[in-house]
DNA sequence: CGCTATATTGAACAAACGTACAAACTAAGG
DNA sequence: CCTTAGTTTGTACGTTTGTTCAATATAGCG
């Protein structure tokens, strides 16, 4: 039969310091190596190479591969969010805002984080613009970008009124991966004018806002 | 020694019909399955049965699996480059293009391809994608894509003489991002427009053009 | 028709894959 | 300090991978 005490801690004991950091750099090691070839050109063995660790210990940590795949992504989800919520009622408080402040204010401080030239967010973006863009993934991105970035359409739906709401969404969606776009591309941008390196937020966010208002308005 | 006759063709007999089917189908088979899973996450054996071929086919008439996924985006770049410079010297003809008539010219040849019902285009279209975003496979993208890339970078450009050719070309690749999310993430602007279809080429031409006047004309 | 280059097939190969596991080792709690 | 839950390690297993190969069938050509 049963054990007669219910719902015992499955954990008796708390992880001690070196176990932490090895989970933690086992996840910073996951995430650079998903970045680099996806899910499926990723294998546990790189991963555990460039943590620098034994193969067990990856599984022993990080589970099976799908599941050390949703915990890098959900690692930093959290903080994305909740910095692109507060940035948002930051720019509320002050004003009622405009298109460039929202979109500023979803676009920033994921930018930011990349170019304050903090490897592993850059390699998070690589990730993210991988979820977004394979079916396969679709509940990840329900589940950790979802949320957020429907309340931003929603914020960006009351600017235009007279607009459905697919049109929004659609809306943001290109602004999305014009994001994406500059972080993950800036390779192919100067492979494309002559090796000048080129791409920064204001542009891009020039770029959106003025798109977003035409699209909407007209 | 060498053999006396100088350069004798290495193939001594033209392919057969079938040999041609087979190699079409395989081609088909093998660009729906990396669509799907992209390179790594497609298999040879998958191709093999999507195909309805045995596995040896496939190296037979693919080569090795690099090979093969190369042949898959080199085959349709050319028929899409063609129409694209095609469109962009009709629209000259008439008269002096702007900004939504060249992206027009650029956009609408793969857009009226992928929504003719043609799933083979969509299938491209995720493939492109892949390419464009995955330094991995730099050499393809400048091969098949930059030629044209750059031509219409070059006409825009005319269009804003003030303009840097890296804010050209950064903004050009911000509107191939968005035509390639309009094309593979449908199921995504969906979802955050609760369950609303959206997204169409004139939305995104007119999103585009105004990001395009924006950026380079401030 | 008969000959021959090519196409097709199914089996086989070594290498690499994700995962499981038992043994050795550490450190937290009494 | 001793117990014990948790961590680390190395290995080993069963699959699946890309590719090769010899054999068989097919179709072009004189």
């Amino acid at each position: 039969m049963n054990t007669e005490e219910p719902q015992r801690k499955q954990r008796q004991r708390a992880p001690s310091k070196r176990a932490l950091a090895s989970r933690a750099r086992i996840l910073d090691a996951a995430e650079r190596v998903f970045a680099r070839g996806g899910f499926d050109g990723a294998t546990m063995r790189d991963i555990a190479a460039e943590a620098g660790v034994p193969v067990g210990l990856v599984s022993h940590h990080g589970g099976t591969k799908e599941e050390l795949f949703a915990e890098v992504v959900a690692r930093r989800a959290g903080e994305l969010s909740a910095a692109r919520l507060g940035a948002l009622a930051e720019v509320k408080a002050i004003a009622p805002p405009d298109t460039a402040a929202l979109l500023r204010a979803f676009i920033g401080p994921y930018v930011a984080r990349a170019e304050a030239g903090e490897t592993q967010w850059l390699a998070y973006a690589r990730l993210v613009a991988l979820v977004s863009s394979e079916p396969r993934w679709q509940a990840l991105a329900q589940e950790h970008f979802d949320p957020t970035a429907r309340r931003f359409v929603a914020e960006l739906g009351q600017l235009y009124p007279q607009a459905e709401t697919s049109a929004v969404a659609e809306c943001f969606i290109y602004a999305i991966s014009a994001m994406l776009a500059l972080l993950t591309s800036r390779w192919r941008i100067a492979a494309l004018s002559g090796g000048q390196e080129g791409g920064d937020i204001d542009g891009l966010i020039a770029f959106c806002a003025a798109g977003v208002a035409a699209r909407l308005e007209g």
